[in-house]
DNA sequence: GCTAACCTATGACGAGCGTTATAGCCAGAG
DNA sequence: CTCTGGCTATAACGCTCGTCATAGGTTAGC
């Protein structure tokens, strides 16, 4: 269906460009589809096409989750940087997140940025649950499930500045020891300590 | 002098919208120059203005921790925190890092990407130092510093998406007491470990 | 074969963009 | 006072943008 190409489309130029710079005439180009098209599928204009972009991604991220987390937290932490990793090399550190690249852009769209703290709070909320079904207490899971989620869109960031890969690699080592700490050890499942 | 507020202003409006929506004309308006004078300072037009904002960004924020990296890492990290929290309170959710906004959009300007990408690498460099002169090894220090500034990023775009600070203070807590642990806890000052 | 519903195709609209050119101002040196 | 050089002011260039209108096609049910 011609729809689905249009959103997945645009989710990847604003992966790679921001929202600002992602044109309808060349999202409706690169999807193969005239112009009126767009405005057929989307009578909420680019509003619209950018929230069901960011709805989308969100959501395929949720579902590579939703799978990986039933082997435990640290196996869907890892997955979760798998994909991101895929994603940067790839493409050549050209393209990264689109729910990131909509939340650092002021008043771009309204519902764009309500899908994209829609998505963040999903992917923390399903890492969290998974923290606390292996024994980790509610309020430092959802600690650490923001750090885990900050610290993975973060590099990915640094990673296309800097056009190397490293910074991802080495966050992904130091969360999963960090998750691995928590999971394990009692003394590690509570609030984080003013002293170590 | 003008020139300065040109680039400030522009480094403003960068935070706030991203590089390709932020517009000359509305740089010279914000920064009260006539748009002349744009091209007068900044030859090289856009490009130029967009690298020297960040440039300028990047420098602001790394004598910031010059000065507190002083009393030890930790110090370091919170007053580096304690100035993202800052910049986005005061802006409703509305400003984040402009260097970050810069790294992610493609071909947006390569001049200030590498001002972006060596903004990153000043500001991990200067963290990582000071762990290592605190007793950090390191191939781990490096790695701690690319989590604190990438989770610092990350989480500053996460609390403009969900309008709440919660990411931000999750993100400080978790990192301060890693660490505290890294630099007074001899085991822990190596290279991370598949256990915790 | 007719009709109705969906989709396509095309072109236009006003607005804003980056950039350039050119003429004018206005201090300070001689 | 004059002149010169750094800054201002203004207008224009070609281009792309989001959006809309309108006409053309194409297919399914009767």
């Amino acid at each position: 269906m011609s729809r689905e190409q249009i959103v997945t489309g645009a989710a990847d130029m604003i992966r790679r460009r921001g929202l600002n710079a992602t044109s309808i005439r060349e999202v409706a180009k690169h999807a193969g589809t005239p112009l009126g098209s767009t405005y057929h599928y989307f009578p909420g204009g680019k509003t619209q096409l950018a929230a069901e972009a960011v709805q989308w991604a969100g959501g395929t991220v949720s579902k590579v989750l939703t799978a990986k987390l039933r082997k435990g937290p640290v196996d869907g932490l890892r997955a979760f940087f798998a994909l991101w990793r895929q994603i940067v090399t790839e493409s050549g550190f050209q393209a990264g997140c689109p729910v990131l690249a909509v939340s650092i852009e002021e008043n771009a769209s309204p519902q764009a940025l309500v899908a994209a703290a829609d998505a963040f709070r999903a992917w923390t909320g399903q890492l969290a649950a998974s923290l606390e079904e292996h024994g980790v207490a509610p309020g430092r899971a959802r600690s650490l499930a923001n750090l885990c989620v900050s610290a993975a869109e973060g590099a990915v960031a640094m990673c296309r500045a800097e056009r190397s890969i490293d910074p991802l690699d080495d966050v992904a080592a130091e969360l999963t020891a960090l998750l691995q700490a928590a999971t394990e050890d009692p003394e590690m499942r509570h609030t984080v300590h003013n002293r170590g």
